[in-house]
DNA sequence: CGTTGACTTGAAGGTATTCAAGCTTTGTGG
DNA sequence: CCACAAAGCTTGAATACCTTCAAGTCAACG
């Protein structure tokens, strides 16, 4: 319902950085500027990238400009599965983002360790259909914070690495509602706002309440 | 928002049919009753059924009972996928149906044949996330109508297995809403009902005009 | 320090939900 | 085979929640 597709940011489209990310096969990363888009929809699939640093959206749009976006993919995340060949969907970086890029070699073993990889994805993606299709929107943003918070080890306070329009585009509800909640939480004590993408949680328990 | 979980009908679990669908493996399927559990959340997982006939539904529970369904299955689909050994969601025969079982050996070379189906359920819900997360209520009505005339062959009278209840929990909407857009369809001429769940799309293309 | 983009807040409006009643179909027992 | 009951579906009216429209605040950057 808001955002018209970015025309992509300039950005070093090749540039490759050499990065040693601890457990990480040592080669070059690709490195994408904030807003780049890493692949659109129908072009051809068949890489599969890991998230070194950064942040990732992948989202659909309508024809008159809604956008859904499906996941948002967080450091150590694979995402870039395709089913005939081609992206149903784009994906672009949040912020400065670090890909690994995974080629998928026909006839290699690579399909035994894809399958719990595309499980994975595949069960949140479930799991997110009940939060879009059940929760509202105070239940909606709970559910979120909660997420990113467990996804970035879990601690009391985390970055929101994306801006209130993509937190909308993902749980599918307007930016103006976004913000609603996140401050109707603040000011019931249950977060805290260092700067407006800081988030720190002082009472976990509440939102686990709401969002079940 | 609606339903109870169903306490399982009486169902003969375990009863065996010979059944021999052109194609398929030669093997006895286990008929489901209208209503039994297939499996249920937190579960072992580990088999994988594909449908011989009937209707499949998947779906989550809110504490409150709120219900999402994530997914149906009908002739031919595979589903029961899950990703560490455990179910997270419940499965139940929409009406009688026959599954086949397929056990996943350990170290066998299914994974190679399992990826795209697995990839397919996947690209399936990433797509109904834009339709809960972004489309109206007669957007998500005219989608799935012509999903399901889709999976029936493409022809244009098809049956519904599933109750308004089910139509709506898988949309995101409530039952009278499922009713109301379905109405409005009919009183413009855009499809007809045989009977309440025998479909005919009289113009197929105002609904395409709809989704997208 | 001024400009731009991101975010927040307020008020009015709209779409889907809720509550309620009536209708249709299906199944069951007499 | 009919009558009744139960379930499924439809329709109407009032309400609620989220969106839309609008304005204002905050933060980052040149």
């Amino acid at each position: 319902m808001t955002i018209q597709h970015p025309a992509a940011y300039v950005h070093p489209e090749g540039a490759r950085l050499s990065l040693h990310v601890p457990g990480s096969r040592i080669q070059p990363a690709t490195l994408y500027a904030a807003g780049s888009e890493i692949y659109g929809q129908g072009e051809k699939a068949g890489t599969l990238y890991q998230v070194e640093f950064g942040a990732v959206r992948v989202y659909r749009l309508l024809a008159d400009g809604r956008r859904q976006i499906s996941a948002f993919h967080l450091a150590g995340e694979v995402f870039g599965f395709e089913s005939d060949g081609r992206h149903h969907f784009f994906a672009e970086a949040i912020c400065a983002t670090g890909l690994q890029a995974i080629r998928q070699g026909p006839g290699s073993d690579l399909s035994q360790r894809l399958l719990p990889l595309v499980l994975k994805s595949f069960v949140r993606a479930q799991e997110h259909l009940l939060v879009l299709g059940r929760q509202n929107a105070a239940e909606r943003i709970a559910a979120f914070l909660l997420d990113m918070a467990e996804r970035q080890g879990g601690l009391e306070t985390f970055e929101l690495p994306m801006s209130r329009t993509d937190i909308a585009d993902y749980l599918g509800l307007t930016i103006e509602t976004v913000s609603r909640a996140i401050s109707s939480f603040r000011a019931k004590g249950i977060i805290r706002l260092r700067t407006q993408r800081t988030v720190e949680l002082l009472k976990p328990e509440a939102l686990r309440g709401m969002s079940e």
